[in-house]
DNA sequence: CCAAAAGTGTTGACTGTACACCCATGT
DNA sequence: ACATGGGTGTACAGTCAACACTTTTGG
């Protein structure tokens, strides 16, 4: 049994998802080195020294988007051979939610910046990137459906329509605006507030908000 | 932005699950070396040059166990600082199922031969190795709700009293036997087999077997 | 007054749950 | 004959899915 310490490349990557436009959306940035340099990606990188993973799915959030609040979880490690040009390389990969409003882009990085990109509308990726993009995608979905981690899509207040237009983009289907309220409204997540959305040409729409914004798990849902 | 290679300690852990006795079953090894020698652990170790961590899993299955048929799943990873005393190690956790019968220990090693624990009566483990055991539990029993993963614990023919107790051990709770039956037989996952378990003084039981031994997502469950 | 989205209940089908007795064998 | 686990059906309650019209505003 030969054991050895293997000394490995250890990177993130992170797929920062927010809603924008009744749109899912994911963060990309043009690589500015080689490999696949110019390139879209994910934003992620090499570990720095005595730094965790999560720890540098952190850092990256904040450094590629000023994100402070925000829900991470991990969400796969790959490491199969031929995924890096570069050889051994395993990327523990992320995923993480957030409202549209609370990222902010640096200005200072030019070629740099990030963009988003309509989830079902990506350029081509590099290393094996839309593969990590498809998983967080399943994954997301099947969270909607047991835990209430919209929250972490949507602004502070938010219209019930809203609220169904994100279950409807991200499961992919149409649901039934009786139906959805009806259930929605059982589980207590939300209350009213005293706001009202004016201005459209439509009769007003109530603002919502979440009583709690933790992560938490439902027993049933959609 | 100081992105830098850094080299890490990449290893892999797994947590082997077995049905014996009616009860779920860990596989734990005593260490051999330091650190922590002596003492139980899970199976795993450092990943040999250019296998990848699932490569790694599998080979551990096969030396240790000698485990052929075995379903394995990518668990979760753990890279916390303070979670080896070696430093930045980083392990990729995986949790495998399968039946008792196909496991054959190597009489060749004598100290480093396995041993099954009941999972709810581990020795004091190495490392965070509790806190895997504790994650891979969770994930099992989730599993059990919307698979059909249970097929891989079970021997090749089983009484329905048996596929019973294995969902109501894992879930740690009691099933109605008339209610589990109707809904388990309208999944069409089983079939019966033409034997009868008998020899025990008792009306015999009929012994099933599963149609298709491959992992499937049903649409509901438990 | 018209267009556009907001808001609201009922019914029938289905699914889940609770529950008790007879059966076939070995000793 | 009896002890032991094997095997079976029904009724009620709760949940899910289908479905259409009235309300309120801005233009």
């Amino acid at each position: 049994m030969n054991k050895l310490i293997r000394p490995r490349g250890l990177t993130t990557d992170v797929v920062i998802f927010t809603m924008e436009d009744e749109k899912l959306k994911v963060l990309l940035i043009k690589r500015a080195n080689e490999p696949f340099k110019g390139m879209w990606a994910l934003p992620g990188g090499f570990l720095l020294e005595k730094e965790g993973s999560q720890e540098a799915a952190f850092r990256i959030l904040k450094e590629k988007a000023g994100i402070k609040n925000v829900y991470l979880e991990q969400l796969y490690t790959f490491d199969g051979s031929g995924r890096d040009p570069r050889g051994s390389v395993c990327t523990v990969s992320y995923f993480a939610l957030t409202p549209r409003q609370t990222i902010t882009f640096d200005p200072g990085e030019d070629i740099q910046t990030p963009v988003f990109f309509s989830a079902d509308k990506l350029p081509k990726l590099a290393f094996d990137h839309q593969g990590i993009v498809n998983y967080a995608k399943k994954r997301l979905q099947a969270k909607l459906e047991y835990t209430n981690v919209v929250y972490s899509l949507l602004p502070k207040v938010f219209t019930f329509n809203q609220l169904q237009g994100a279950y409807e983009t991200i499961l992919g289907k149409k649901l039934d605006k009786r139906n959805f309220r009806k259930k929605f409204s059982a589980l207590k997540l939300i209350k009213p507030t005293k706001k009202i959305l004016t201005g459209n040409r439509q009769r007003p729409a109530k603002l919502y908000q979440f009583i709690s914004r933790k992560p938490t798990e439902l027993k049933k849902f959609f």
